[in-house]
DNA sequence: TAACTCACG
DNA sequence: GACGTACGTGAGTTAA
């Protein structure tokens, strides 16, 4: 028969103002104040170290108060109204505690509108049914009605006899039972309820009967049986004060009955057995411990004798969750070994089309399996494939070499003697059926290059899991000081392994002496190729467990999964560019650069480098005598537009050279000259790629080559977009959205004004001018316009004055003129630093959250710099995540109207380039005005409507 | 590698 | 009263 199993479950909630109120006021080394930080994590680790004890944990579970929302706020509106509010310097520790129950591995329950005491008693109630025992870790007189509670009907099946429910107050270091409560109120746990009905509960703003305390009520209770039946008794009292309270009362006490009842029918959102506590991983735990400075935790940790928990294995879970990742696609729940150290030497290469069948079966049977491919170049549109690995468990993982050239690496002789391996078509016909099974989940870090590798292979890799962008919509923002932030495959497994793996420049080598991957001996391949798999499987197990407790798994299900193939086949398809065009221009720039280089020689009376920041200040500023104005760090004169545009209204005829020269040098060296590099010989189109991950708001980022910063404000620019162009016969077509971030901050901010100016079509900025000054002209739009953007981006008097060349008192007066007109611009600013500074992130209205861990920082420029990245990041973030959902619904939608041969090739943010036969416009057009157009929707519903700009022709130019 | 500058939304 | 001159990116150049 199994051993009996026992939950804990921990109030944190209750704790941590407790926990305040006891401690002395610490800070940790950053100055943010962690005392009651303190108190809870000695207090899990003492949990976590009873581990082993008789009656201590096997399971447990940390609840927390999600939102001050529930059940019991609709049944009495002043429900808790009276709360003060947590004092200043507990605020800031509130997140604390989730990174805290974070580092020392526990579950954590925070659910929306529902009480953590429901939730307690929920999980609580299901767990004795499954015959465990429980202990509530808690002092809170509500949740003792349900100590001694045993379940002994509606058994789970094959449970013989029910679990048995008591608490634990860590503070007292006592355990109450049924006979505590007795002591205490009088009554026992079934009557408490009654009893706390009768008392009332100043604190919760829970009425209860004026005049009766706990004396009174449990005598009531216990003369009469049970509150219905004292109230009912009322009327034959003898006259008394207390007759006349229980009569007028009687209400009262109905409602503070059915406020104190314990809810006991929450959904779960985590199984109970994924609360098995299996061990504390060392390392997110002692980063935690130092970076608040709590020395003698981590001296016990270091010390290993005080370790909690029962072991020190990284993964402390016995159990994989599918809930945050893609849906096991077998249905099974595959139960995990230990997590063992990695063990390079335990890897296999696979050489034979035998061992390769053998991994296939074993992958099928196993739903799931991390998978790596390596190749001869990092641009997955040119390279070559050269081996694959694979990973069904830690240290379960082989490589598969398709391409290698020679066993003993390198050498002039490199086909004298090719190791031996399957052939390539053949493994790969071999691996197809799997890497394109429904049942299996394929999981890889940075998943898109290998999709993109092995489409080019014939393979279209599904369904998929990838651990970079989980990382990402787990932790976006988030960074550990020194740790780094990154999503990386060696940072991640640092930072969540505690393992450091083979760096590809160990196996490689680096710069001249660098060698391609199918040259490198397969002893070291298989080492550096396989443990990347492996490390992606174990990543997998620890990211995916973690995303439905920290509220990550609907953006990455509902967004950013389905998007990385969508995103994978925009860079395999590339965008044509007119190679001739862009020669012809770079040809045009050279000869003015030339001839404006002389000029602006001339004009200095010497021959100097133009092109470097520093030689052109000491001309400027020390030769020809101008005004330097601001500094940078080195110190140096600033020589950048600004303050060329100053000296030029200031008569300088070199400076005006001088910007000329610059906007020449860089169309130049950073598109016409690097796009013709960039064309694919073999496809004869760029190709760039995008990273899911590049920016902490969501946003996608462009790179090898940028194609989200070509030139579009300037006439000149402008030449370089029309050599974007589409293939014979075909036009490009860019829809764009109008004005979309002010479209979400009118919805967010709830302004009345602009959602009405949306509404009706008008002119966003215009009708600002009008608000503000009454009137709309050029100069007035202009300024609201500035203002506009200032908004959206955190706004200072500073930035402003600057930006509109005024004082910053006449900014100031602007900023209060805009904000006394649209106040819920103000409010939207103090509501989301607010949250920021409570949660430690901000949410878009899709969820997506961006971590903001130096919004606290005391140096104010730091903290100042993160205020305003906050305010912004909703916006862009719920931008961001509005055009990737019309890009994850495009291609089906195009499919249903009969356009699957209209492609989407680009995405710039809050524009989408597609590239289609001239005959298709009229038809494919409203298609995609109406993906985008709908796109929050059903998960949200806008105030404003989502205008878009739609336009075609034969070049990107052209399409605007 | 850092600093500076500038292209885009 | 000082602080600093808007949010998010990537890339090319110079110079240490």
């Amino acid at each position: 028969m199994a051993e009996k199993q026992h939950l804990y479950l921990v109030d944190g909630s209750a704790y941590i103002f407790r926990a305040y109120h006891r401690l002395p006021p610490l800070t940790n080394p950053e100055g943010t104040p962690v005392g009651a930080v303190y108190g809870y994590s000695t207090m899990l680790w003492k949990l976590a170290d009873d581990l082993d004890k008789a009656d201590g944990p096997t399971h447990l579970a940390v609840v927390l108060d999600k939102s001050s929302h529930s059940f019991r706020n609709d049944l009495y509106p002043d429900y808790k109204a009276h709360r003060p509010d947590p004092p200043e310097d507990l605020v800031p520790q509130f997140p604390l505690i989730r990174d805290a129950t974070r580092a020392f591995s526990l579950p954590m329950i925070e659910e929306p509108d529902v009480e953590a005491d429901d939730m307690i008693a929920s999980y609580a109630i299901a767990a004795t049914k499954k015959g465990w025992d429980v202990t509530i870790v808690s002092s809170d007189k509500d949740l003792m009605q349900l100590i001694g509670q045993c379940a002994d009907e509606d058994l789970e099946p094959g449970v013989e006899t029910g679990g048995c429910i008591d608490m634990l107050d860590t503070m007292k270091d006592a355990r109450i039972g049924r006979e505590e409560v007795e002591e205490k109120f009088g009554v026992p746990p079934e009557l408490l309820g009654d009893v706390l009905a009768l008392m009332g509960d100043s604190v919760d703003n829970i009425p209860g009967i004026y005049g009766v305390g706990p004396k009174t009520a449990s005598k009531l209770i216990n003369d009469n049986g049970s509150l219905a039946a004292a109230l009912d008794a009322a009327p034959d009292m003898k006259k008394s004060k207390l007759k006349e309270r229980l009569l007028e009362g009687r209400e009262s006490a109905e409602l503070s009955r059915v406020l104190v009842e314990l809810k006991k029918d929450c959904g779960l959102p985590i199984a109970l057995e994924d609360m098995k506590l299996d061990g504390i991983a060392p390392e997110p735990l002692a980063e935690f411990l130092e970076l608040h400075g709590f020395n003698s935790l981590l001296k016990r940790l270091e010390a290993g004798s005080g370790s909690p928990g029962r072991t020190t294995n990284l993964e402390g879970r016995n159990r994989a969750d599918t809930e945050g990742a893609a849906a096991s696609p077998g249905g099974n729940v595959q139960p995990l070994p230990d997590m063992p150290d990695v063990d390079r030497s335990a890897y296999e290469t696979v050489q034979t089309m035998e061992r390769l069948q053998e991994w296939i079966a074993r992958a099928q049977a196993a739903h799931r399996v991390a998978v790596d491919t390596e190749t001869s170049d990092l641009d997955c549109m040119v390279c070559d494939l050269v081996g694959i690995s694979l990973a069904l468990g830690p240290n379960d993982a082989c490589y598969i070499p398709l391409a290698h050239l020679n066993e003993d690496g390198g050498g002039s002789d490199m086909f004298a003697n090719p190791p031996q391996q399957v052939g390539k078509a053949q493994a790969l016909a071999a691996l197809k059926p799997l890497l394109e099974s429904d049942a299996v989940l394929k999981i890889g870090q940075n998943i898109k290059y290998d999709i993109n590798v092995l489409a080019r292979n014939g393979i279209d890799i599904a369904p998929i899991d990838d651990t970079m962008v989980m990382s990402f919509d787990l932790d976006a923002g988030r960074s550990l000081d020194g740790i780094g932030g990154g999503h990386g495959m060696d940072e991640l497994a640092e930072r969540h392994l505690g393992h450091t793996c083979l760096k590809y420049k160990d196996v490689c080598g680096t710069g001249k002496k660098a060698i391609p991957f199918g040259e490198v001996p397969l002893g070291k391949a298989t080492e550096y190729a396989a443990e990347d798999a492996d490390v992606t499987w174990r990543l997998h197990m620890h990211l995916a467990r973690r995303m439905p407790m920290e509220g990550a798994a609907r953006i990455y299900q509902r967004v950013d999964r389905p998007l990385i193939p969508v995103v994978a086949a925009m860079e395999r398809h590339g965008i044509k560019v007119d190679r001739a065009e862009l020669s012809r221009l770079s040809e045009t720039f050279a000869e003015e650069i030339g001839r404006l280089e002389k000029e602006i020689h001339a004009e200095a009376g010497q021959e100097f480098t133009i092109g470097s920041p520093k030689q052109l200040g000491e001309v400027l500023f020390d030769t020809l005598g101008y005004k330097g104005g601001k500094k940078g760090k080195s110190g140096q004169h600033s020589t950048d537009q600004s303050v060329l545009e100053r000296l030029d209204k200031e008569g300088a005829p070199i400076a005006t050279k001088v910007l000329e020269y610059r906007q020449l040098s860089k169309l130049k060296s950073t598109y016409t000259d690097a796009l013709q590099a960039a064309i694919n010989e073999n496809t004869g189109r760029v190709h760039t790629s995008y990273s899911l991950v590049g920016a902490q708001t969501g946003r996608l980022s462009s790179t090898d080559p940028n194609l989200q910063n070509i030139p579009i404000r300037t006439e000149i620019g402008r030449q370089i977009r029309k050599a974007f162009v589409p293939d014979e016969g075909n036009v490009l077509l860019a829809a764009d959205y109008s004005q979309i971030e002010l479209r979400l901050a009118a919805h967010m901010a709830d302004v009345e004004t602009l959602k009405e100016a949306f509404a009706s079509g008008e002119d966003i900025h215009s009708r600002t001018a009008k608000e503000m000054y009454g009137e709309v002209t050029r100069d007035s739009r202009a300024a609201a316009k500035t203002i506009n953007f200032a908004i959206l981006y955190g706004i200072s008097r500073w930035g402003l004055a600057g930006r509109l060349g005024v004082e910053a008192d006449e900014a100031q007066d602007m900023i209060d003129t805009y904000f006394q007109r649209f106040p819920g611009i103000q409010k939207y600013i103090v509501r989301t630093l607010e949250t920021v500074r409570e949660k430690g992130y901000s949410e878009t209205l899709f969820g997506r959250k961006t971590w903001f861990p130096r919004i606290s920082a005391k140096n104010p420029n730091e903290r100042a710099g993160s205020e305003r990245a906050a305010i912004n990041a909703p916006i862009q973030g719920t931008s961001a995540d509005i055009i990737k959902r019309a890009m994850a619904r495009m291609n089906p939608a195009l499919d249903d109207a009969g356009l699957g041969h209209v492609r989407m090739l680009l995405q710039v943010h809050d524009e989408l380039v597609f590239e289609l036969p001239k005959g298709d416009v009229e038809a494919a057009s409203p298609v995609i005005e109406r993906v985008m157009a709908e796109a929050a929707l059903p998960a949200v519903e806008l105030d404003v409507p989502l205008g878009i700009e739609i336009g075609h022709g034969p070049s990107w130019d052209d399409a605007h």
